[in-house]
DNA sequence: TCGGGGTGGGTGAGTGCTCACTTCCTTCTT
DNA sequence: AAGAAGGAAGTGAGCACTCACCCACCCCGA
């Protein structure tokens, strides 16, 4: 996730590239720790190395500052969600939807301190929703239901499902189980994140959409 | 959900038990309106027709205050999920989803500005979450669960069928679902919440999980 | 080879503001 | 009369952000 002091071709950074990664580094790190609220400026910038004056050197605001994170470091969810549709017919639907759910999960994990901070503050959120352009939350579903219709077209869903009802099934349970991740952060009772394991969720999540929970005709 | 100005039983409240009463239906209404963050002391005073000072005579701190709305204004979401276990077998199983379903949305969304609040600050969550005991996020899926393995017992769903599984994708539809209402706050594009009607997006969601979206083997 | 001005990155010390909360006094109610 | 309820006017702390200034480095004419 950091790539603090080296380029994507290693590299590296220096002088004002440098220093506004250590920025942004060190306040996704104060987020992820201390949470949105304590990332203030003074504590950023000693995170940083860097005095408060220079946060201003590179970056607008302190608002700035958390979007280009959210922007610049945050696992692409919507971007993978958003290739699947080509990957229609190949390999097969659980594959796809195990590998959608061990993306969504750590994605929302990550988001979720930051996007709270938005849903206290509806002049925040407004203000953030009009740079998100065509990134908004429900692309993700949207996007994943899509998918569902190509694989529905092929013939190997149901034909009878609801695409946007079944991805709002399946991103959904990414999306609460985050939630329960970091609202338990590492003091869950044993039984609030069942399976433990991310992988077996996955699965187990994926099982449950895929087979549905009708009883057989007796 | 305000009850200003009158008990359950129609007396009207006075004196302290009153302003008790408009304190707490003034953040609530806050929190609901203008946020979290600018539910400040001051515009909750305001806001309930008293002093700021009147606030310290009722509550201890500005938390306890939020405290009390978040327990006494709250529709009581988990308790009525944990009644469900005891219908088991009567009605039909769609039925009592979907007015989980219709409860759960509204919850959810009325929750996500406060827990947003917490989400942004771990220190405040882990207050929170020690004052919770039993009635912590994850009962709802877990008495969820409860239900749908009731009804496995009585031939009523698929006996492979993994209950906790299940359970999390509708409650994490509701939860997903809520956010989005919270996230564009009226301003959605047409695409971002379909269907637009509660009742419709219980009935589909309901439906997408009960008959899973397999292809029928040829 | 040198000197010197321009520039970009950096800082220490504030500024004004808002916040949760308190002090102290007055006014009701019983 | 006395205690509970309420209010005006603070208080100190913490916040985002700014100001005036510094220094290392680079280019360039002489």
């Amino acid at each position: 996730m950091t790539n603090e002091g080296t380029r994507e071709d290693g590299r590296p950074l220096t002088g004002a590239a440098l220093t506004r990664a250590k920025v942004l580094d060190a306040a996704a790190r104060l987020i992820g720790t201390v949470g949105l609220v304590r990332a203030t400026t003074k504590e950023i910038a000693r995170e940083a190395g860097c005095s408060e004056a220079a946060l201003y050197k590179h970056f607008r605001d302190k608002e700035d500052i958390f979007v280009r994170v959210l922007r610049e470091r945050a696992p692409r969810l919507a971007a993978a969600v958003a290739e699947l549709p080509d990957r229609a017919g190949q390999g097969s639907v659980r594959e796809h939807l195990e590998a959608v759910v061990v993306i969504a999960v750590p994605f929302y994990r990550q988001s979720f301190p930051m996007a709270g901070g938005l849903l206290a503050s509806p002049e925040l959120l407004a203000a953030h929703r009009r740079k998100l352009d065509d990134a908004g939350p429900h692309h993700v579903s949207s996007h994943l239901a899509d998918y569902l219709r190509a694989e529905q077209r092929l013939g190997r869903i149901a034909a009878d499902v609801d695409p946007d009802a079944a991805a709002m099934l399946l991103i959904g349970a990414c999306f609460h189980r985050a939630f329960l991740e970091v609202f338990y952060a590492g003091e869950a009772p044993a039984e609030a994140l069942r399976p433990a394991d991310p992988d077996e969720f996955a699965a187990a999540t994926v099982r449950a959409l895929v087979g549905g929970i009708e009883a057989p005709e007796a």
